[in-house]
DNA sequence: TGAAAATAGTATCAATTGTTACCAGTATGA
DNA sequence: TCATACTGGTAACAATTGATACTATTTTCA
């Protein structure tokens, strides 16, 4: 029988976000020094480059992020020329995104650094425990997205 | 050759953040309706429990909260009677942290819980899936702790 | 149809989080 | 020993993020 006692260390919650934030921190200061974008504003790049006119509820829906979070992302780029949106035939509440030439430019350039960043940050672990450790958070995942986690009141 | 292209959802510095974000979420709201805690102040207990008398300093630099959040955590608690604080008197700027009686009891039913959530959440997967998945977190922090990321500008 | 409910997106406001400036105390070393 | 530089902690401020309210449109179904 294991020993019941909680230690910070050894709290997997507690392991998972420590890593999490210390490799999101590291990305995001790589992303806003080289291109000047927040990691909202990246993520719609990234996901409008691969879903050209996706509309932001899908990128939403998509990402998890808040649909303000979607928003004012898509109002920066716009701004900034990166992001072309024109009213959807289908629903005219809703605008199809795309990138302009200009935002596919830059995606051009930040994918290859993106991806150099993941292997200089993963390329270290071997393809197995690589796998593996997908395959890990994708059943956490399913775990967490299910379930919840109040236990009715006691 | 792998084809260099890049697939948000394979990208993988995202589906960590992504994972560690669904998790966060769901232990935050746990214990925010269980406890009323926040996540730093559940932090704070946790750590001042395993190590009495520490200092905010050392609680910042364990678990990389910065040192403003851990100042209002310990505000917030000591307010709340969970948390006594007494001059260092090794050093009389800072302060050493200690649970009250209360703080000690709250740890007593927040401790059992946590470890319930996260057998909740992990139990799922089997022991050596789950030492794996440690490991690897752990080799991840190694490189990003140690290196930097910023490509010498080009 | 057309009135009521629902949805995409934005603006406004509130809360959270990080930055900077500061104060009290400590260490250094001329 | 006293001027200077440094550190622990907090306060005041700024920026980020999320919650709510609102507008324009679409869907539903009586």
């Amino acid at each position: 029988m294991t020993k019941s006692v909680l230690v910070l260390d050894d709290f997997l919650p507690y392991r998972l976000s420590f890593t999490s934030n210390l490799v999101s921190d590291a990305i995001a200061s790589a992303y806003e020094t080289l291109f000047g974008l927040s990691i909202p504003e990246w993520r719609l790049v990234a996901v409008i480059a691969e879903n050209n006119g996706i509309t932001q509820q899908m990128i939403g829906a998509r990402t998890r992020m808040d649909k303000v979070t979607v928003s004012r992302a898509a109002i920066a780029l716009t701004g900034r020329g990166l992001l072309k949106r024109s009213v959807n035939p289908a629903d005219r509440r809703s605008q199809l995104l795309v990138l302009s030439r200009q935002g596919r430019e830059l995606y051009g350039q930040i994918a290859p650094k993106a991806l150099a960043l993941e292997k200089q940050i993963f390329g270290a672990l071997d393809k197995k425990a690589l796998a593996a450790f997908v395959a890990t958070l994708k059943r956490i995942e399913a775990v967490v997205g299910t379930a919840h986690f109040l236990p009715a009141a006691e």
